[in-house]
DNA sequence: AACTGAGACAACCGCATGCCA
DNA sequence: CTGGCATGCGGTTGTCTCAGT
């Protein structure tokens, strides 16, 4: 790992500038200056602007405060929802969830978790950390049913994590294979197509983590039908919807087409996602003009289908989900 | 009204990484 | 290949606000 050999560049403005909370004229001079000119290089831009700051606290400022195409305010249930699914895929990359959460800061992802989420599901017996059920709120006196049930969903969404990271370390490589665990569920005659097992490393992971998590209710043992099949969740919003693992190299759905299978995963899928509403139902849910804030809690599974498709639109997946 | 502690969020710090001469 | 520079990133700290006493 190479080092620096000096820190001149992170200490050079210490001396003789402000720090600490901008002030409006200082916001004002820096949103002019960039309007006009661009940013260019931060370092020489507080001079130019007029500016007592570093060329660090500016670019802070610009990134995290001041750039118009980012939303401020309260975060939507489904917001959290989609970092909470982040986090246990990604942890604490916050640059890397902000990614998929259009016109949120990674500071603001990060500020969020630390006060809000993570205290939730450490209230809901979660290790934040891991995303585990933690064993001492399991087994405290207060623990109700509702808990085990949490917790039993939460140990599905840890596997779907493990699963996905599985996934992603096997596809960073040339030539993979598909997942042992998961590749029972195709058709035992199907031929793998080695082009969609090598193809790049899919970056959707919140695909994937679908994707997974729609694996795990999939049934080993039984006829898995057709690759091409689509899956119908009536009652949620997902009737012709095709399933797809987004470039990871398994369809995940697509070969559960039994009614009774259809059952099953569709009181699955409606269980966690009330178990989702119930236990991270925030008082200012119907805020903002995210476009997918304003919808009925009823109508969150198929919002959040159709987010996730447009957050990270894939040309492996399927343009209608 | 004054004090205090907790919560929320903005800002900073130090290290990592990529680019280029 | 090496070193310097600019920028990105994540952890931490500082500051403000507000509820509770």
């Amino acid at each position: 790992m190479r080092r620096r050999s000096s820190t001149k560049n992170d200490n050079e403005e210490v001396a003789g500038l402000k720090r600490g909370p901008w002030t409006a004229e200082e916001d004002e001079l820096l949103t002019a200056y960039i309007q006009k000119h661009g940013h260019g290089n931060w370092r020489a831009l507080p001079e130019k602007a007029g500016l007592q700051r570093c060329g660090k606290s500016c670019r802070l400022r610009w990134i995290n405060y001041l750039r118009p195409d980012i939303k401020r305010g309260k975060f939507s249930l489904q917001e959290e929802q989609t970092i909470i699914q982040l986090h246990a895929l990604l942890g604490n990359r916050w640059s890397a969830m902000a990614a998929h959460l259009p016109k949120r800061t990674d500071n603001e992802i990060k500020n969020h978790w630390n006060t809000h989420l993570k205290k939730r599901l450490i209230k809901l017996g979660i290790d934040p950390s891991t995303h585990k059920p933690r064993i001492d709120a399991s087994t405290s006196p207060s623990g109700s049913t509702k808990n085990g049930s949490n917790l039993s969903h939460m140990a599905q969404w840890e596997s779907a994590r493990l699963e996905a990271e599985a996934r992603l370390v096997r596809n960073s490589k040339p030539i993979t294979l598909p997942n042992p665990n998961l590749i029972h569920l195709k058709n035992n005659h199907q031929t793998l197509d080695p082009n969609r097992i090598s193809r790049p490393r899919c970056l959707d992971v919140l695909k994937a983590w679908q994707g997974v998590v729609a694996g795990m209710f999939a049934f080993p043992g039984q006829d898995l039908g057709s690759p091409t099949s689509t899956l119908s969740f009536p009652g949620i919003g997902h009737a012709g919807t095709t399933y797809t693992d987004g470039g990871m190299g398994f369809d995940a759905l697509e070969c559960v087409e039994k009614p009774n299978q259809l059952q099953e995963i569709e009181e699955t899928v409606i269980d966690i996602d009330a178990w989702f509403e119930e236990s991270f139902r925030v008082e200012n849910y119907d805020n903002v003009d995210d476009g997918f804030s304003n919808v009925p809690v009823s109508d969150v599974p198929m919002v959040c289908d159709s987010v996730l498709d447009f957050l990270n639109p894939s040309p492996y997946s399927s343009s209608v989900f």
